[in-house]
DNA sequence: TTGTATGCGTTATCAG
DNA sequence: CTGATAACGCATACAA
């Protein structure tokens, strides 16, 4: 189609430069240029960057211009080698594509960074070896906090990350023992309501799709015990490996199907899942709901656009990353909250396919 | 649904640890501590972790061992000011959730993570106060370098990255003058394709759907020029803004339908918007080619799961993010390949939508 | 092959 | 309110 060795070029429009500032030394200004230029002495100046209201106002002011003039900005390294402190809290993600995931890690940054941190994303790919590298990096990274969109299963991580001495958030699950501070969703709840919203819509033969361990088993568990409660018969359970793409819930589906025994409604573990099922539904030329209705979890943007709309049990991931972000800030600054262990509200999207 | 106040506990099952080594001295142990229990000087420490083969076997085997039982990791700081160097290399994502831009940034970092680089991901939100804020924070980090999805427009942001004297990689369009390192994709070139393959499918009176700026505009450009060429007359353009969620594209393509004219075929500037697009035809009751036939642009997952499954022009993303990469390895370790400027190829992936 | 002396740029500490 | 001094932990340059 395309030559690559010979590609055409594009058009770009560059934006002109506005008259700018500028410092030619070659390399990054220092502190002593800067307290040089001001009359003080460099400490003075580091002091006007944390501590302002220490120091004399117009002192201040002449060494904001001088800053302003040279585009100072202190090196990080410098700082955190002395004073123990760093600016970068790193944020892990099992999965970097997940629209649930990117929201929390979206807002957790958007909380740190106007309190001075950098935020660094990582990602796990939900596999304990990599974890286990992950925690290793973290040694080497030195961050001045970590955070997890899920729970630390492996003992040995978890008391690695222990010792790091800095705060660990863990997110995503409400486990009874979280290494440090935690914004949990309840999971085994969301099972449970899925059990209870089948059960109201007069359905009775059920099926689950999910992954066999994480956070899917934990919905699956909660699903298992309302549905026992409520009368429901778990027909099959249909057990995936990691997530990856629509094309795992077609599967899942596909191999439901191929079961015997009538089934007349699915819960799969997260709207991935659940969007591939009904999508695969439809290929099929079942009815979503008269034939099959599907329940999902998580609410991603397809679950709204597809049709019928996914029925899903959702949460403001936004509010994951958001209140993780306080909750650190609060520890840094040295008043931590007195609750250092939240949960955030599980609720029902109706949309027509249950 | 859920009393947040109380939520019931998820029973996570913990994975026990392994007999791990220990080291309880309450802080991260330094390079000092390994050598005086290894018997020798710390620059022998720090000769064993960068160059080893200038170690004595029997010595350097003592001091890993050493090493390895008290976990020992150099402290990144202090590295860094005394050697110049980061091992720190930012990513910057202009949207974190866009499937594409995910696959480049992981295989960025698979590519250097095993040479000792930490990537990490930023975002810049296709807003250029953003950028502008995001180029200030860089003097801030002082990475190893840096590397964009996409191309930096703003005259002002380009001088500044030029002066930050590390290496930068732009990625996703080939214009004439790079700041420095460049991955690109010929966009005009795929507006050109689109022409192409819209003529060859008979059809004649088309659309175009896609951003007023940036890259879309770019493969508009090419596909306005291609379809002169080949007699194609573009009936309408609809120009969105950021592009979120499949909704921007059911929107899109409502105001396309709201507009007279007969059109025959749609060429939108991504899938996301094409998705959208095939969605509300689907919606709407039109039947997709015979109505109207949509060709997209960069082949995301949902692409492939909508039925009809969407036509569209495609490329290697993580290719993207593998070349980069490796371009950037060459650059740091002092042996620049000869060509700093690589395009990646186009290909038409056929799936029955035009 | 190994070691000694020195300084990277900043901030904690204490003195003025 | 401002400054002098020292030290954070490591790697460069040079010496042995």
């Amino acid at each position: 189609m395309t030559d690559p060795a010979k590609p055409s070029y594009d058009d770009v429009v560059r934006i002109p430069a506005p008259p700018g500032r500028s410092n030619a030394t070659g390399r990054p200004p220092r502190i002593e240029e800067v307290a040089e230029r001001a009359g003080v002495a460099p400490i003075t100046v580091s002091r006007v960057l944390r501590h302002p209201e220490k120091v004399n106002r117009k002192t201040r002011e002449r060494i904001l211009e001088v800053i302003e003039a040279t585009g100072y900005a202190s090196n990080p390294h410098a700082r955190a080698l002395r004073s123990g402190r760093s600016n970068v809290v790193v944020a892990f993600v099992s999965n970097i594509l997940s629209q649930q995931f990117g929201l929390a890690v979206r807002s957790f940054a958007a909380t740190l960074e106007p309190e001075g941190f950098e935020v660094l994303v990582g990602q796990t790919s939900y596999s304990y070896a990599k974890e286990v590298a992950m925690v290793q990096s973290l040694r080497g990274i030195r961050p001045a906090a970590v955070m997890f969109t899920g729970v630390i299963e492996l003992e040995e991580n978890r008391t690695a990350l222990a010792e790091l001495g800095i705060p660990v958030i863990e997110t995503w699950a409400f486990p009874r023992d979280p290494i440090d501070m935690l914004v949990g969703l309840p999971n085994a709840d969301a099972g449970a309501m899925a059990a209870r919203r089948l059960a109201q819509a007069g359905h009775r033969r059920v099926a689950f799709i999910g992954r066999s361990s994480g956070r899917g088993a934990l919905r699956r568990d909660g699903f298992r015990a309302a549905a026992a409660q409520l009368g429901l018969t778990i027909v099959h359970e249909i057990l995936v490996g990691e997530v990856t793409g629509l094309v795992d819930g077609r599967a899942a589906f596909t191999a439901l199907l191929e079961r015997s025994g009538d089934v007349d409604t699915v819960f799969c573990a997260n709207d991935l899942l659940a969007t591939g099922a009904l999508i695969e539904a439809r290929a099929r030329g079942l009815s979503v709901p008269r034939d099959l209705a599907v329940l999902g979890f998580g609410d991603n943007d397809v679950a709204d656009q597809i049709t019928p709309g996914l029925t899903t049990i959702s949460f403001d991931a936004a509010a994951v990353g958001r209140l993780a972000g306080e909750l650190l800030l609060a520890r840094l600054s040295g008043t931590p909250r007195a609750e250092q262990r939240l949960a955030v509200d599980l609720f029902l999207v109706e949309r027509g396919s249950v």
